[in-house]
DNA sequence: CGACCGTTTGATAGTGCTCAATTCAAGTGG
DNA sequence: CCACTTGAATTGAGCACTATCAAACGGTCG
């Protein structure tokens, strides 16, 4: 169960989640859902429509399509990426569980960013003609989109600082560490992941090559901060590591 | 009288702004307030609590600051930044009149950037209480504020993009451009700038260094493609400015 | 096993930074 | 009105960091 502080809470699905038949399940969904006797206000519920099953390496959405809805990242992990005319990409984050993607496509009503699959991965769509809708009568739904909103602006600065200001050998230190907080946030290994990204994708995020990427993990595992194992690191000093992050506030 | 394509409008002074020295003047704004016959929606009128005048260099809030209202740019010209721990600046925005500052400040309830205005500015405060309040009544008032966020959210991708894949000469066109097109939707030359921030802001903002900044001026000066006098840019070659910054989608 | 993709590693080059000096612009006060 | 001060902008020289290019390596999956 995802506590949002606000209390809004995310339905859950019966964890096995036995059948992932149904294509449009709304019904089944719905059905599904968990009340819970905290919540103060049952729309958040009420928004999801679909669920939405995206293989590895499927794109969820492209930049340009048409948005109607918002999409709440129930299991895998994602990327998003905004592309330059000349096709030079931009990864501008990675996304799991608990994350709200889409939020791009309200301004204009189409979206900016390109979504895709990192691995298997489960999505609920949040219509967001609904969102609208039940924002009349519920104050706690409309505050928590907004506040989403803006979680997402004050990430996006942070991105700006690290990819306007520091170096390189930060960045990867900065990366780490953000992605190890928000694993804990979730319960998970704080100082081991397996990630799911490469490092072409790594490098894509952080401004830099992926040989770059490659040589200062090297770098970090010689200097016994972390040890790596392809894809697979373990942090050995999350002290040192902080340390050469230093300058940089949350990425989340 | 800026239109928001929303059926929202804010309420115009009579544009001599005659009396500007009442410091705490809610109700002269009140007063001076426009009824627009095509505005669907009169709430956006109601959430200006006071006016505020931001004299040149001064902060209109620093980070940390407790977030309790958002602020419209009236007049004049800002700044918004995110600072390292060590001190590190990256300019985040430039923003005149129209934009809408302290957006990041609603998802922790504490203000992320500094904002400090280029020269003697006003803005109006909107009380995020009273937001949150007439959100309940006014839909297009709502979704006015959803939308702003969104497009923020989008701003700052591409800043990304352009922070983590433009080379520094398609970075100060695509700075360029992007003020030039904004200008030119506020009615503005759509050729011509008399910069009002200096040479280490355009930097910090493109992650280069105010002296590459210098150079690529120079660059365009002898290329035709820009004539530059100190801070007053004049563009002779829009095609070719375009073309240098060809990769970029906009900023804003 | 072989093919392929992602990763690592090396050698080289280049972009943009650093540091420092100079020019320029705008005040300020005698 | 002009010397002086101050901050911004320009310009130059050398170098550091990171990109580029190329090759080798390794894991994975037909």
């Amino acid at each position: 169960m995802i506590n949002n502080n606000l209390g809004l809470r995310f339905p859950k699905l019966d964890s096995g989640v036995a059948s992932p038949t149904c294509a449009s399940c709304q019904l089944k969904a719905r059905t599904a859902m968990e009340s819970d006797g905290s919540a103060q206000c049952g729309y958040l519920e009420q928004v999801v429509t679909t669920r939405r099953r995206v293989k590895r390496g499927a794109m969820l959405y492209n930049g340009g399509d048409k948005f109607s809805a918002l999409f709440y990242v129930r299991t895998g992990f994602f990327k998003t990426c905004v592309s330059a005319k000349d096709g030079r990409e931009q990864v501008t984050g990675f996304h799991m569980l608990g994350d709200i993607l889409g939020v791009d496509g309200i301004s204009s009503g189409q979206l900016t960013t390109d979504a895709v699959a990192l691995e298997d991965s489960e999505v609920w769509s949040m219509s967001f003609d609904l969102i609208e809708q039940y924002s009349n009568e519920c104050a706690s739904l409309r505050f928590y989109f907004l506040k989403t909103l803006s979680n997402e602006v004050v990430r996006l600065q942070n991105l700006a600082l690290l990819l306007g200001s520091l170096r390189s050998e930060e960045r990867v230190a900065v990366f780490l560490i953000n992605l190890l907080e928000k694993l804990k946030s979730r319960g998970l290994s704080q100082s081991e992941v397996l990630l799911r990204m490469s490092r072409d994708e790594i490098g894509s995020f952080l401004g830099i090559r992926q040989e770059t990427v490659s040589r200062l993990l090297r770098l970090f595992s010689e200097k016994r901060i972390l040890q790596v194992d392809n894809r697979h690191i373990r942090v050995l000093d999350s002290g040192v590591l902080r340390n050469v992050a230093e300058a940089q506030g949350a990425l989340h």
